[in-house]
DNA sequence: AGCAGAACGGAAGACTATGTTCCACAGCTA
DNA sequence: TAGCTGTGGAACATAGTCTTCCGTTCTGCT
């Protein structure tokens, strides 16, 4: 049986019937439900993958040739919404505080994090996945460092406590996964008011080095 | 051959020798081992606290029923630290916030929250263990609303967000523990700064609820 | 000195979970 | 209708892990 997708983002509205219709819907629902799953659980087995798409394991093993080749292909996905973000908040001239939020808020409502940092250390990193992720934190240490030099942050914070804080909401969990965007972007509202704190003292105890939040690409 | 055991904290400096109290010593060794391996995962094998404990794996079956027993154990003690911390909270007549922010700290210094919450799912809960874990939340529960009747705190928080911000604080691993420990610190500054934002408006959306957090007790 | 038994190390056993392969089959297409 | 693509799901292989078990070491007491 085939699943009605949900979500996701349509490309072209093929012809509803067909053999070749269904598969390349089954495309989008494998994705769709690899990306629920696993974000859920990244040690979660295939074969959850395949019950919640409603397909048997064959159909995911004629799309890749094995877990690890789809674990990347999400995690390539993600750091490409990640750069994107970045850049559209590198467009933003007008209010750097603004474009940083604007870009978090985004990242945590994509769950991004989950699909990248939660996911490396589950399969052996490509060399094209570590360009694509040392282009995202350049990205990013750009947004986060335009508020800065604006005086639009508090004193003593950097990318990588940026980063922190997107493990952070990352590992919230709630029932379902619109209840848990909520409340990430609640929490993620607490956080950048301590963000914005230009007057306050620089948080305590030195602050994490770009090191310290880059070796989980390949720890695990 | 028995090891020489490296490190643990001697409690009482027992007589140097003698098989009763290289196995009282164990005893330290292996609980301390046991904390310092399923805090850093939660499904570590049992053979991984052995090696880490510098023992057989029979050092453990010596002590406890299995793995579930041990796990009930660092639980319990978990939740008993967090009742006492709550509870020398409480006994603080002078100012509310602070006993709340001394609270937060000493929870989040002591990593009673990998203890508890990370720990619940991998083990089947005692009757026992829910009372203690219904009272820690009691106790927690006064020294919260304590703050926020004392006007010190923001509005539209409640005492299931101070849970989501230890679950948020558990999450983060660096290198060592140490330096885990400096961070964790750092970004709960930054989040009791966002706290005491008494005339900032309430964070957004629909706060979490009791039973939203209370619900991983029993589920994964 | 010598013995009983506590405490232990670690290999072997019993299972479970999971990634991957394989094959028979259905439905479109020509 | 023949053939090929796409599929379901059982079967297989394997790695990881909990637990048991047995031989060994060392202590404490007689």
């Amino acid at each position: 049986m085939f699943h009605s997708y949900s979500g996701g983002m349509e490309t072209t509205p093929a012809p509803m019937s067909g053999r070749k219709a269904q598969a390349a819907r089954n495309d989008q629902v494998i994705l769709e439900a690899a990306r629920a799953v696993f974000v859920a659980d990244p040690d979660a087995p295939i074969s959850a993958v395949a019950e919640r798409a409603g397909v048997g394991i064959s159909a995911l093993y004629r799309r890749y040739a094995g877990k690890e080749d789809l674990l990347r292909k999400l995690c390539s996905d993600g750091l490409r919404t990640y750069i994107a973000e970045a850049e559209a908040a590198l467009s933003d001239q007008d209010d750097p505080w603004e474009a940083l939020a604007g870009f978090m808020r985004r990242v945590v409502d994509a769950d991004v994090h989950s699909l990248t940092i939660n996911l490396a250390g589950t399969f052996t990193p490509t060399e094209e996945l570590g360009r694509e992720a040392a282009r995202a934190g350049g990205l990013a240490e750009q947004v986060f460092d335009r508020a800065v030099q604006a005086g639009a942050v508090r004193p003593g914070l950097n990318t990588s406590d940026m980063s922190l804080i997107f493990d952070q909401l990352a590992a919230l969990h709630l029932g379902d996964e619109e209840r848990t965007a909520q409340i990430r972007r609640r929490h993620l509202a607490l956080m950048l008011d301590a963000l914005r704190l230009t007057s306050a003292p620089p948080p305590p105890g030195p602050p994490p080095t770009a090191e310290e939040v880059t070796r989980r690409w390949t720890a695990r």
